[in-house]
DNA sequence: CAGTTGCACAACCCTACGGTTGATAACCGC
DNA sequence: GCGGTTATCAACCGTAGGGTTGTGCAACTG
């Protein structure tokens, strides 16, 4: 297993079953034989999913007799959407500076086009 | 190749080479010997990665001359922050509607524990 | 034109991953 | 104690993923 925490993360949530048993732990806990009923899968499978996400961090398990419910920690989140934000961000802003300097070029430098008809020839 | 958008997204930010590859192209557009260069892994190995990323619609590919140079889309980001942030909302509101109810609880139902103390022994 | 650069495609190797079945441990309820 | 439930462990299987090398192609450069 990987020792990344991001990398733990973006991998558990890259299956689909995974994503929508954290979609369906976040309405509230559950074991593994309720999470596993909706699905064609077997218990065991569904089981190896859960020990996935409690290795990223994003599910705690307990314990009532022979369940182990598990239980969806949101405390993690933020450790994607803070990298995800960060490059957005910083994409972003080039974007807006390309903006700008494309603006304060003189039209002959970057014609502007026309909305629809074919580029202007050169000027001889 | 999957088709679910949020799957092509998740796994491909779960590579750690990937992921560095976003947080360059970030500070601007490159080519793929450029991009290659700091790492110790064939030129192929990076432009099978830079088609995973284009794939999940985080990156686009330019043409000049022999060149293609990478160039990072931040549009995608917001599908992966979105999802992120329900299910994080949803489970932190679960959290606080169990503090509601356990403060509106009287004490001999869910006794106050005291700070450092052992558990007061059963009444008699 | 000949040579070099920049990149993609194809075939292969190995490992990790998602799935299965079978056995095993722990805890009820009767 | 005995069956039944709940869940993990272990061994196995097929495929997708990340890596390599080799080849080929398009476009610049001398």
């Amino acid at each position: 297993m990987p020792t990344d925490p991001l990398t733990r993360l973006f991998s558990a949530l890259a299956d689909p079953l995974r994503r929508d048993l954290v979609a369906r732990l976040a309405a509230g806990d559950a074991t593994v034989t309720e999470l596993a009923a909706p699905y064609d899968v077997s218990v065991q499978a569904v089981s190896k999913h859960l020990r996935v996400l409690e290795n990223a961090g994003l599910v705690s398990r307990g314990r009532d007799a022979q369940r182990r419910p598990a239980h969806l920690e949101a405390e993690v989140f933020p450790l994607m959407t803070a990298w995800i934000e960060r490059y957005r961000r910083q994409a972003e802003e080039r974007y807006r500076r390309l903006d700008d300097v494309l603006a304060s070029m003189p039209d002959d430098v970057v014609p502007i086009p026309p909305e629809t008809a074919p580029p202007a020839a050169p000027v001889p």
